[in-house]
DNA sequence: TATTGTTATACTCTATAACTATA
DNA sequence: TATAGTTATAGAGTATAACAATA
């Protein structure tokens, strides 16, 4: 009776080669998880570009926006997207001389602006969102429903793992 | 009674409904995929930088070349790591400056070349993808053998349906 | 003519660090 | 002193297009 199976393994290998196998799987599913999601991504930022002359991170910073009327401080919108916020000055400032977004002086902290979706904003964010979350849809329609749910789950217990590392988050 | 579950919704709610249902989860999905691998993906150069000095471009050509020790044309150097040719000719120069690599001249198309590890760039990466793969072990121990599995499965199926669309592998 | 790889260029995204102004 | 945001800079990564050598 052979035993491929890796839980099948657990009482009768010894812990030196058990730790490999798991140290190969989990490279396995990193190097997957990397190039599915660049495959993706790739193809994302491309109909970005082609169908709306935006970028990845301009597109994410309005759909901050979005999700926040109220609107979002500078240091909000860096931890949020990850980066250092002499980025985050940047993309603002391509976004506000496009009338997208607007900074709003804070009325307690003077140091401090709120950015926001200008009414233009919003209404270019929603007709590019639709479309956006259409070619999600279109690229992930090899999944179904069930599967995405799982993936969900198992993405957000490896999520909360990485959370403890680092300053992401 | 409130059914919330998107199967048990399924013979109830009408067609646009369900479209709806089924296009918000698969942009939540796309969502958490993107951030929870950008987590990584950033602890990972951070550490590849401070530890070895290297970045996750030149990491993976050498990974590309450590499993093909025959050596890989450019070429295809390029449709492995989906980029386009430019970068792998500057990738390659950086490495063959630090003696990593060698390009070799074909023997039968005299236009291309086979890129290989040198003896000190085996050894050199050798020792960097063994710490490299603790790493990948560390950051995804939240998951067990078996969600691991799934995960992989899952993103294989995934995969397979994105390699329909564009230039992509 | 088509293909392999290089060169030159430009653009986006990024981090870092020095800076201004407030707190 | 510390914090919010800006500025300036440098570097990595990328795509594109023109090019040379060879097929």
């Amino acid at each position: 009776m052979k035993m491929n199976n890796v839980a099948a393994n657990l009482d009768t290998m010894d812990l030196e080669t058990r730790l490999t196998e798991e140290h190969h799987q989990s490279l396995r599913l990193w190097l997957r998880m990397l190039s599915t999601t660049a495959m993706m991504e790739n193809e994302i930022r491309n109909r970005l570009r082609t169908e709306f002359d935006t970028t990845l991170p301009r597109f994410d910073l309005m759909a901050q926006l979005e999700r926040h009327p109220e609107g979002l401080r500078m240091g909000e919108l860096s931890k949020r997207m990850m980066v250092t916020g002499g980025n985050i000055t940047g993309i603002t400032d391509q976004l506000e001389q496009e009338n997208l977004v607007v900074r709003v002086a804070d009325s307690k902290d003077r140091r401090a602006y709120s950015v926001k979706l200008t009414n233009a904003g919003r209404k270019t964010f929603e007709q590019m969102a639709s479309v956006h979350e259409a070619w999600v849809a279109e690229l992930l329609a090899g999944l179904n429903p069930t599967q995405k749910n799982q993936m969900i789950s198992l993405l957000s217990v490896m999520k909360s793992h990485l959370s403890h590392f680092s300053n992401n988050e």
